[in-house]
DNA sequence: CAGTGTGAAGCGCTTCACAGCT
DNA sequence: AGCTGTGAAGCGCTTCACACTG
């Protein structure tokens, strides 16, 4: 990704969570105190992490539900829909595609793809498979912005080298391997064995 | 958690990595430099991180392979396997058991849990559903030592207490909420949407 | 020499503490 | 009185730099 740093990554992070307790949340007016303790973090980390948005909180009072919400979508870019694409059409890739949360809160699968002649041209969870050597005509038609990439470890960065020459900018990985992509394309690795590996630490002695 | 502070929590997460790489690597020694290339971070962060083992480097040759391997396995408690059972039958939950990287690093799901009486009884991917009334009985029998919470946000609270009470000390959670769960329980957070959520922030101007 | 191990510096995020506003 | 916004302190991880070793 390019800089962008003015809000620190953890923050962002946070944010996302600040705006699920804000979506949960009933009165019309919400303390700093209130979204800490509903998301899990400090009170103050609250409040500096608000101030990246200028000074929404009135007071003694606290801040604007509806509005503060608003806010911090906007700031997000979730203010509108994005258009997804799945590379990978194995048993991840296909959970992934009904995954609940990401139509709610308005990512959109709009293309799965697949380079396994046995499954191209089948339907799969309501979207037909496509070839992965489709990716860049299909992503550009579509209005893909962000691509996931489902499939195995020696396959992940072919993929991603497909994906940035169809123009794509953001990219979640699930494969365990490290991707070299240009500074300009924002990568978030999600490891699953890489979890269970960490709690096993844990479990110890 | 306990306290375990003995080794940061991004150390952990990057040994798992150099793991991977040690076991990807082809010659009988490794340089710091190099498992630093292949990681993505910085050589000296590699050092430091394998000096919470102990001295294990050749000054002027770098680390054996398989020994600093076996090494980290031991560090990670991964020379042994675990027992993992599945909470939530559904899309994730499914594509979760049969997910190649956890079998082959010695995570072995042993239940799948739900508590849909429609899918209680029938076979997914090779495993029973078992009702999640039985978690206790069934987590003590099977020896299982991580539970997956793969169900939905509201129910997710419950799961945890259960798998509290059955005994569990490491969670996955796949469900987008705060878990609250006594100290003493590690629990690992996979927030997928937010993923995209952090992903939408950069694709912005 | 090439490369490790590590004290010390650097850096960035988190938390405190309090002035200021309502 | 209650709560925000923020400078300053605190803290922990990262990176540097170099003495030391085979």
């Amino acid at each position: 990704m390019a800089d962008k740093k003015q809000i620190p990554a953890p923050t962002l992070g946070r944010i996302c969570t600040y705006i699920r307790v804000l979506e949960r949340s009933t009165g019309c007016s919400i303390s700093s105190a209130a979204i800490a303790e509903a998301a899990g973090v400090n009170a103050a980390q609250v409040r500096k992490d608000l101030s990246y948005l200028g000074e929404f909180g009135q007071a003694g009072v606290g801040y604007d539900v509806g509005e503060l919400r608003e806010a911090l979508k906007h700031l997000m870019g979730l203010d509108r829909p994005r258009h997804v694409v799945i590379v990978g059409a194995g048993a991840l890739g296909s959970a992934l595609i009904t995954y609940p949360g990401f139509e709610a809160r308005g990512f959109r699968v709009v293309a799965v793809f697949d380079n396994n002649p046995a499954k191209i041209g089948h339907r799969l969870r309501g979207h037909l498979i496509l070839p992965a050597d489709e990716l860049a005509e299909r992503i550009a038609e579509l209005g893909a912005e962000i691509g996931v990439i489902a499939v195995p470890r020696t396959t992940a960065q072919a993929v991603a080298d497909a994906l940035v020459q169809a123009g794509i900018k953001a990219i979640v990985n699930f494969a365990p391997v490290l991707l070299r992509v240009p500074e300009t394309v924002a990568v978030r690795n999600v490891d699953l064995t890489q979890q269970l590996e960490c709690l096993a630490y844990y479990l110890q002695d």
